[in-house]
DNA sequence: TTTTACTTTCAATAATTATTGAAAGTTATA
DNA sequence: TATAACTTTCAATAATTATTGAAAGTAAAA
């Protein structure tokens, strides 16, 4: 396949996975792009090779700073910034997990927490309330003990996992 | 705290995380509110309580049906139709594992295996481009091993794992 | 067969989310 | 200090996604 095509499409890809998690695809086709680039990239780069404006460049490119999965390049003698993905998949899935955890999965542990007290409703609610709220204080919690574990694995987390 | 509170902050908290995760806000908060009823539900009760239209309700318990996370039961002399939740929190997230790793994670590695050969590209951008799409696949590999297992697994599954 | 009790569909509309582009802000250089 | 080279912000707009509600569809009961 023609390298143009190739990358094309797996950016169209990112874009689409992107989605489908809840992360606008701008976002997700720009981090494909920064992830295929052998060299940092400017904004112009960017706004160019995917047709955007620049305050929607600058605007993703922010947050993906914010997940602490791209990074700054400067490069001397240049006044621009140039932007540079983390390379290292297994260093970028640490990355996104840690935000995900600390964004969405800690919240719902402390909210469970403040569940765990229900009183004013029959019986048969207030019981089935309880289990389903404890059980998921249970499944959190071991989700995120595994996260943690994952975080701060090392590439040979997987091998003992899929023994 | 009191019942009709916790339960009110329970179904927002489901609808919030599901928008975080491309699920959508109406088809997370019916989700709730089935996990938290002791009995089946009508679609008519679940209009009510959520305060949403008819084609909506249908639309979200198809959609949840489709994922195999309710099912309906039928009430003997009762021509409606009842819904009910999977309330094994353990079996749920097997099942949205199962979907997921269907729906998104299998295409993206069907893409990955159909950009295994590229040309047409500065030696440097197709270097690059082989190393990231490699080891993405390498990942992604891994990553569907360990849902299978994950899908497949009991509930001590998670101890080996914690160890 | 007709009526009744439901479920499903879908075009119109509303709500939400993403994007633009120009103006304001910032910082390095002349 | 003034200008130039850049980045950031944000109100307006566009695009997308979700929701409504009424009409059409379906099947059990009369």
């Amino acid at each position: 396949m023609q390298y143009a095509d190739a990358k094309y499409r797996f950016i169209q890809a990112w874009g689409t996975l992107g989605s489908s998690w809840g992360i606008n695809r701008t976002m997700a086709q720009i981090h494909a792009l920064l992830l295929l680039s052998p060299d940092a990239l400017s904004t112009e780069e960017i706004m160019e090779e995917l047709s955007i404006s620049r305050g929607n460049a600058n605007m993703n490119l922010r947050t993906l700073l914010d997940w602490g999965i791209i990074r700054k390049e400067l490069i001397p003698g240049e006044r621009k910034e140039y932007f540079i993905s983390e390379k290292d998949i297994w260093a970028l899935a640490r990355q996104v997990a840690r935000e995900r955890k600390r964004r969405e999965l800690e919240p719902v542990q402390q909210l469970l927490r403040q569940l765990e007290e229900v009183e004013g409703a029959p019986e048969k609610d207030l019981r089935e309330f309880e289990q389903v709220t404890k059980d998921l204080r249970d499944f959190t919690g071991k989700a995120s003990s595994m996260l943690d574990k994952f975080i701060q694995s090392d590439s040979s987390w997987w091998l003992k996992l899929l023994k």
